[in-house]
DNA sequence: TACAAAAGTAAATTATAGTTAACTTATATG
DNA sequence: CATATAAGTTAACTATAATTTACTTTTGTA
């Protein structure tokens, strides 16, 4: 029951390549799926984006596989041609500060 | 005026290694600086964390400035052991549907 | 200011990511 | 089904990231 790739909307039943819940934990298979679900999604072939981009077709499918043997900057290429990005988590929740700051204790 | 490197706190000026504004949009030079701000801050050294994670020192010392052309394997494990993360953000401000879900018009 | 420890750089070598080209499944669609 | 288009794999080769070692520079501190 509920398997990952079908999903129940108002009685729909969606068949996806869906996109990933981008508010869940980090992990490389997570961004996997959310570059191929992005690029499906546009319509783009693997082809299509490898050759807008200049980088290899297995360089793009080992991306969208999770490989992370991968040069950061071949991903990030591929997530900005397809509007994606991150943003940075630090684990310890910021303490949001208003008051003083000592040196060395953000962290 | 307002240089980067330095901050005033309720009259108390900090001289940082500061940690970088999470909130804002990534760059691979931002990135770079939450992990030696992470690093610094934590009293570690380049030594201490290259040992740690098998890597080597010059291959920390790129990725603390920023230099993209590393795997992203590396860039994430100093990024665990520092306890930083990443979230994905999708251009197009997801939307949020409680409706229908067109098969592909989530993008 | 002298000493130590950490940061950062450089060059030579090794390991491996990335490329190309060709081929083999899959997935549509006429 | 037959054909086409995209996905995915493989192997040989090339480009380059990563490592090691040693050295230079910076920074902090007794």
């Amino acid at each position: 029951m509920n398997p990952k790739s079908t999903k129940q909307t108002l009685g729909r039943v969606v068949k996806s390549t869906e996109m990933p819940d981008l508010a869940r934990d980090f992990s490389p298979a997570q961004l996997a799926k959310a570059i191929n679900a992005k690029r499906t999604g546009m319509k783009l072939t693997l082809v299509d984006v490898a050759a807008a981009l200049s980088i290899s077709k297995p360089t793009l499918v080992k991306i969208e596989k999770g490989d992370t043997n991968v040069k950061l900057s071949n991903i990030l290429k591929v997530m900005e041609y397809l509007g994606l990005s991150f943003s940075i988590i630090s684990d310890k929740p910021s303490t949001t500060h208003t008051g003083e700051i000592s040196d060395d204790e953000w962290y």
